[in-house]
DNA sequence: TTTGCTGCAAATCCTTTGCAGAGGT
DNA sequence: ACCTCTGCAAAGGATTTGCAGCAAA
């Protein structure tokens, strides 16, 4: 464990954010200048590899990083892309419902949901009052 | 709709192997020898945008695309990365039942199993008896 | 001293874009 | 003629890699 994994893992420990890679560059980058985009990379992809935190693939083009390595799901926005933990039980054993489905072994899944974050919401509404010049309360 | 669009949904809806962009401008290029890879991108994007066809996510770095519109489910290899779909249904409603842990509009979700496809099975097996000196059968 | 890790820069991969010309209505 | 689409080639963004030096065991 080098200083600079490290200050990544804390660093990406202290946030909800999930931050991709270039973020996290940046927030290393204030306690190690001279840091390596490169070394940001290998080391995620080693603290992935290891379980301490978590790289979620989905949706955008770009990964994001999850200081949590427990068991959650997410949501994204539609609209900024911004992503959000979501601690709930589905309250159904989806793998071992699929089996019977699949002629594959099943190891797990990944569900993540899409919505409209409060921000974008917002922020739309006052856009459609805006164009209709109508009261925002 | 482009004798182009029409061949590439043409082909994209006659396998079932979610092929990438790159894999159906091949596909594709066998009928028409001059066609681009941007136009692949370019009507996919289309195409999927008007939902006659799914682009997939999440996973591997690079796209899949699927001939199937309709509302199903994929589970991913994880040694080859390869894609099936699952037709199956959840029971639940995971949709309504997120409602109470976010605070964001819920507009719909992505399940995505993982697991072992019966090739990889199979070498896996294949190479443990062989390290072994072990029988096939 | 050996092994693994770093910073740097270049390379790679996948995807998107600008542009001039072709095609269809 | 008009508008959309195409092929081509170049650009773009995100990530990976080669390499020589550095650091710690």
């Amino acid at each position: 464990m080098t200083r600079q994994r490290m200050v990544i893992l804390e660093e990406l420990r202290k946030v909800n954010t999930h931050p991709s890679a270039d973020e996290i560059y940046e927030m290393v980058r204030k306690r190690l200048p001279r840091v390596s985009l490169g070394t940001i990379y290998r080391n995620l992809e080693i603290l992935s590899g290891s379980g301490e935190i978590q790289k979620l693939d989905s949706g955008s083009s770009l990964k994001r990083f999850d200081g949590r390595a427990d068991c959650h799901h997410h949501i994204r926005c539609e609209r900024c892309d911004r992503l959000a933990d979501i601690f709930f039980d589905p309250g159904v054993d989806l793998n071992s419902r699929v089996r019977d489905f699949t002629d594959f072994s099943v190891i797990g899944h990944k569900l993540e949901f899409v919505g409209v974050c409060p921000d974008c919401r917002r922020s739309s509404e006052a856009g459609l009052h805006a164009a209709r010049n109508l009261p925002t309360d």
